[in-house]
DNA sequence: ATATATCTTTGATCGAAGTCAAGGCGTCAG
DNA sequence: CTGACGCCTTGACTTCGATCAAAGATATAT
């Protein structure tokens, strides 16, 4: 996965605004400043990386700040370097020859970013929000997971729930209405941030426009938009502003998911 | 991956007929007489196990026999055993709780079957063929991958694949016509078997009913009807018989596939 | 060979989602 | 403020695939 398309690179003298919760470490550090404030961030990992193995790379970490839209690894592309996704959200998508548009997945933080063992990339990545990561160039990071299992099955471990995942989700594709395609990515999107509670108010903002939840769920914007009226209309949702969204009860919307 | 309902357990002595290619080695061996019928099916691998291996497991694992349609694990059940697929196709779906059924995967010889280091099946498999699995119990194996970073890799070698064939599936599922869902279907199906040639004539047998297709493509069995008979108006298959197909031009079939 | 059940194909009709088109709303530049 | 742009919403109409229905194959059992 190449993220090196449109990256500011940042050190620790322009950091300010991006790493509000850890700023006071920054300048204070022996390993890299950027992922100390991962750490801080993840307690004591950045992404799937630990302290010895972010010392082990101390040379080749480095930050890097992406805005939204930006391209970060295209399909059929070499793969030069892995990333964690530390702040923001990344889309990865496929497309046909005709421009048809599927996301095939969404990375949040802090998951780990790239196609492992392979030379090619098997799909685009794109920011979907302003995004950070915090990147490693592909032979350190294999050389690391050679020497060290215990990397590689924490890899294997997030490989298996991005599986799972995946074919949730192909249920939703191919079986459920629009309605409840809309159901069940709002019910994503609300569960994820809080894992635990499947009950109860939440309030959040969509990372994603009303065309990246069109081609999510294989539906069309005009359908998206409908559908969310109709949600709106029912008391199931509340939309006080474009992205923000207020569910009333979670348990209700769960009842839509089909 | 419970894997034990419906079992026949096989005995050397009532083995005649499953591993026609193999049979001469099986009286005459130290290693479990039905992994090394494996061995010799699967150039020196029973799957994903290698001899040393299979030697570590000697006492554990078991060779066993299903037919067309045994549930070998159900979704939300836990994980008992895992496996590897030594002949056959297993089907891998989920169910929403109105019957809506979508399938999310195919495992074919000698592909590993289970999910790893979870205490519950994400989905059900079923025996789409008549199948025979060489069974392994859940804390043996695990107990070998802790110990065995190489075997550890090579399980997250085809749990990356698994993930790339979901997500190009995720694209037939959310964008694809039905016709272009059935031409993929055949073009998957089809290069399967001999992954490196994409043109040029090609004969197989359908691992598939045409329900099983219909769940797997999100479509009807009407319609996964209509539009083979439609590719057969067109000449690009030919149907020599209710699962046998004969595919004149693969080339043809894959400007299909949208 | 005949009966029964299951699977598959085909036809007629319906409806959910796509397409085309217009208009609303928020943001930003001038 | 005003106009332009991008994003979103809503309406009218069309279309693709689902549904309902029936008949043709194929397999299994008697």
């Amino acid at each position: 996965m190449d993220i090196r398309a449109g990256i500011t690179e940042l050190d620790p003298g322009n950091l300010s605004g991006i790493m509000d919760a850890s700023r006071k470490d920054i300048h204070n550090s022996d390993i890299p400043v950027l992922c100390q404030s991962c750490e801080a961030r993840h307690k004591g990992m950045c992404g799937v990386l630990n302290s010895s193995e972010l010392l082990a790379l101390a040379r080749s970490t480095r930050m890097v700040r992406h805005e939204a839209g930006t391209e970060l690894a295209a399909e059929a592309m070499p793969v030069e370097s892995y990333a964690n996704v530390m702040r923001g959200v990344v889309k990865l998508s496929k497309v046909l020859e005709d421009g048809r548009q599927q996301i095939v997945g969404l990375q949040f933080a802090p998951d780990f970013l790239g196609r492992l063992f392979s030379k090619e990339n098997a799909v685009t990545a794109e920011a979907a929000s302003d995004v950070d990561l915090c990147r490693v160039p592909k032979p350190a990071l294999e050389r690391l997971i050679a020497e060290n299992p215990a990397l590689e099955h924490r890899l294997m471990q997030q490989t298996l729930r991005e599986l799972d995942e995946a074919r949730e989700w192909m249920v939703t594709l191919g079986r459920k209405t629009a309605s409840e395609k809309i159901a069940s990515f709002l019910y994503m999107i609300a569960t994820h941030l809080d894992p635990a509670a499947t009950v109860g108010r939440r309030v959040f903002d969509l990372p994603l426009t009303r065309s990246d939840i069109a081609d999510f769920l294989g539906l069309t914007i005009e359908t998206v938009s409908r559908q969310l009226s109709k949600l709106r209309a029912e008391r199931i949702v509340v939309i006080t502003g474009i992205r923000h969204i207020e569910i009333p009860d979670l348990g209700a919307l769960k009842k839509r998911c089909g």
